[in-house]
DNA sequence: CTTACAGTTTAGAATCATTATAAACTGAAT
DNA sequence: ATTCAGTTTATAATGATTCTAAACTGTAAG
């Protein structure tokens, strides 16, 4: 077990205390070649599929915000019941499935904004994230 | 009062029955020169405010989805607690300021997104909508 | 190896925006 | 005036998230 030194190490250096719980989540989030993007809910189905031992709601969610914090999730603004984490936490855009309900990573470095007007006064913007929102052409909209 | 005969027609040709609810709802939301951005918490007290009556709050929810159906207006994805509407519904952009929470048109018209890469097999672009969060400089960003 | 304790986990309660329910009310057609 | 589908309303229900407070555990010190 390699990983397990380096999330190990990982949590420690962030003042995390490496338990059980969080090196269950950490293999599940972070063990991937691929970006990861869910939910609460849907990381709560994986580590019930993964996991022997249950964790708990309360402790999803703090440790998914304890890892937010700490700048290892990033929290995607989507609207919606349900709150969007990614393991990807360079600024960066999405599509998003509205049929699978999926976010889908743009990798393309080389799109841009052009003609953006001038900010409000005496503000600087903080944060410009697309979210592109696409679906199979035949269906009817959604009525998000 | 010409204003009553024009919102009492335009909610008659919409199938909506001209109730003193829907009237005075609609005196709110379209007697204005700017557009206007709210969320029903926001409404429900710029209500309280004109209106002697009070409208409760199932029916705020009520008119404000039977005049989103309508075309009338658009809901705003943002992520958040709250959900927003606005009084323009044609496709256009926001800033939003995360010091006020107030969502801003950006009325430019030549705003153009450039490189977007395809879009995934078989699906089409739906819409396409930019939030630019802004905020004072100096501030901390938002735990958003 | 024990002890001690701050940090962590947990079940369950609380919160809050929104939606559902079902009874009372009302606009408008007859 | 009568009638009834459409509407309003108080209230309950829902569902995601946060809070609470008690039990547990990683680890530093002895
Ligand atoms: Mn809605
Ligand atoms: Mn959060
Ligand atoms: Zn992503
Ligand atoms: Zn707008």
């Amino acid at each position: 077990m390699e990983q397990q030194k380096f999330h190990i190490n990982k949590l420690r250096v962030s003042g995390l205390r490496p338990t059980k719980q969080r090196l269950a989540i950490s293999k599940i989030l972070f063990n991937r070649r691929e970006t990861f993007h869910f939910t609460i809910e849907q990381l709560k189905k994986v580590i019930e599929k993964n996991s022997k031992k249950k964790i708990s709601l309360a402790t999803l969610y703090n440790t998914v915000h304890a890892f937010k914090k700490k700048g290892y999730l990033k929290e995607i603004p989507l609207k919606g019941n349900q709150t969007f984490f990614d393991t990807n936490t360079s600024s960066h855009h999405h599509f998003y499935d509205e049929d699978t309900l999926q976010l889908i990573d743009i990798k393309d470095e080389n799109i841009s904004i052009n003609n953006l007007p001038k900010t409000p006064n005496g503000k600087k913007i903080q944060d410009i994230e697309i979210t592109i929102k696409v679906a199979s052409n035949y269906q009817k909209q959604k009525d998000n």
